[in-house]
DNA sequence: TTCAATTCTGTAATTATTACAATTTTATTT
DNA sequence: AAATAAAATTGTAATAATTACAGAATTGAA
């Protein structure tokens, strides 16, 4: 399935800049933010507005076509990767990884037991990675 | 043990400032924002500076005496209560709830396997609280 | 009391995000 | 294909959160 199908299967009207982003995001897995996107893209659709990608993202999230993150403090990050996972943001270099997400069934039962419907499971975990660790010790 | 005795355990030089605003996140716990601070002690302390807020609240965070949360796409909240927990935001009120954490040991142990430091644990849920789901059903 | 260091304050600057009107593009109808 | 309507994009201006910074106030030590 290519980009154009799979805005479709979201009920996602393509256009050249919707495909565009949301062909970074499937490509590229590093949780970028706003800026990460408009200056990737700039170069191929110079008109690009940055208004457009912030419309963009947030109609992809309430399609359910992409996540936002609130990892990192300064800017919300986004994810093509809907399917349930964790991450780990490194203090050091800001980079955002990937983890299997193991969901807490007891925590879950839980919170509906008490009324809670839970809509969103966000897992994340900070903290210095093995990149940043080896760097470190280099330069002792 | 008071307030003053609270902040230098954490290496935190106690002012009139600091200790109505600990006072504030210890007795509160409404996980507040800047705003829900500043606005709650401007009463007592009239002269209190917003900047004082931000600047006091990045200290405490730095010290280990609260946590920053980033649930809340809006604005950072506060949390005076800094032991292992995780939090439900309801996205209709707004609300932030305590929850119990159940740290998932083996995600814990992949992740110093691989490398990775772990120096902080975010789990947090967003969903419809109890209050709000009644609400709605009162009106139909 | 004097001096130095720290903390606080208020304003200005910065940055991320949103609002909105005008333009462009796309789809539909004639 | 031309005309029309609807939707999407753009750029600027407005808003809001946060930070920088310099001066004032406070605290602690000599």
């Amino acid at each position: 399935m290519n980009v154009y199908e799979y805005l479709l299967s979201y009920d996602i009207k393509p256009s050249v800049q919707r495909i565009a982003i949301m062909d970074y995001l499937l490509t590229h897995h590093t949780h970028p933010c706003i800026d990460e996107i408009y200056m990737a893209l700039h170069d191929d659709i110079p008109t690009l507005s940055k208004t457009t990608v912030y419309n963009t993202l947030k109609l992809f999230v309430e399609h359910g076509a992409a996540k936002m993150l609130t990892i990192d403090e300064r800017n919300a990050c986004f994810d093509g990767d809907t399917s349930a996972h964790a991450h780990f943001q490194c203090k050091c270099c800001g980079k955002i990884y990937d983890l299997p997400m193991h969901v807490n069934e007891k925590e879950m039962s839980d919170m509906s037991d008490k009324g809670f419907s839970v809509e969103e499971v966000h897992n994340y975990y900070k903290g210095v990675c093995p990149e940043c660790k080896n760097n470190k010790s280099d330069k002792n």
